[in-house]
DNA sequence: ATAATATTCAACCATTTGGTTGATTATTAT
DNA sequence: ATAATAATCAACCAAATGGTTGAATATTAT
């Protein structure tokens, strides 16, 4: 079916690149840079990196020796409006969402 | 992390369970009804099913000896706020989208 | 030239994933 | 009671996933 929705979600998936993410909304960095944060290796992150690039979650361009890695909007617009298809979620339980938003949401 | 989010992704990664999601937006069936036109066993149909419902994409109730399957917008709304996060979209590559648009968004 | 830094590659490992088949549990119909 | 229908369970399998370590490749600094 639709390769490109796979990558983007599975790349979602895990809260790894969720959060490589949500560090790359603040400000475009080296995969060096990225990694600082995590405690798994820089092997990993890079691996991490190229789903996510994949996926067209972020874009990767090389300056000197470094690598600088910033948001692509391409992939998340993909499924933002694949997701658009269910509407509104009138009838969401509330309740529930509440409990997310102030728990969960990071 | 975001144990919710993760779930909720990784059931949206896979083709043939965003179908399903997609069957469901038109009418509530039974778990027969939705493995009918898949060409994968009852018994996989089953296990996505619990995975949809898991993530909180899924209601399953069961009826006589039927278990009637609808859409739960819980999950798709979880996953919405948290993409909401990365704004408007506005830099996209407008070729690449109107090509996954108009091709594989099904 | 040599060393240091930034990143990836390759081989490996344990766990998860998406599928199968055959047996099992509920429920309904004869 | 017996048979048919609806769905799940259990055991299994191949492939994918997320991680590791050590070597390799670029690039820059001394």
């Amino acid at each position: 079916m639709d390769e490109n929705l796979d990558l983007i979600f599975q790349a979602l998936g895990d809260g790894n690149r969720r959060e490589i993410l949500r560090m790359l909304l603040e400000d475009d960095m080296a995969v060096t840079d990225v990694a600082e944060p995590f405690e798994i290796s820089l092997a990993a992150i890079s691996k991490h990196l190229m789903i996510l690039s994949r996926a067209g979650l972020i874009k990767q361009e090389r300056r000197g020796r470094m690598k600088w890695c910033k948001l692509d909007p391409l992939g998340m617009k993909m499924a933002s409006i694949w997701m658009e298809g269910f509407g509104q979620f009138e009838n969401v339980d509330l309740e529930a969402l509440e409990l997310f938003i102030k728990t969960e949401l990071t």
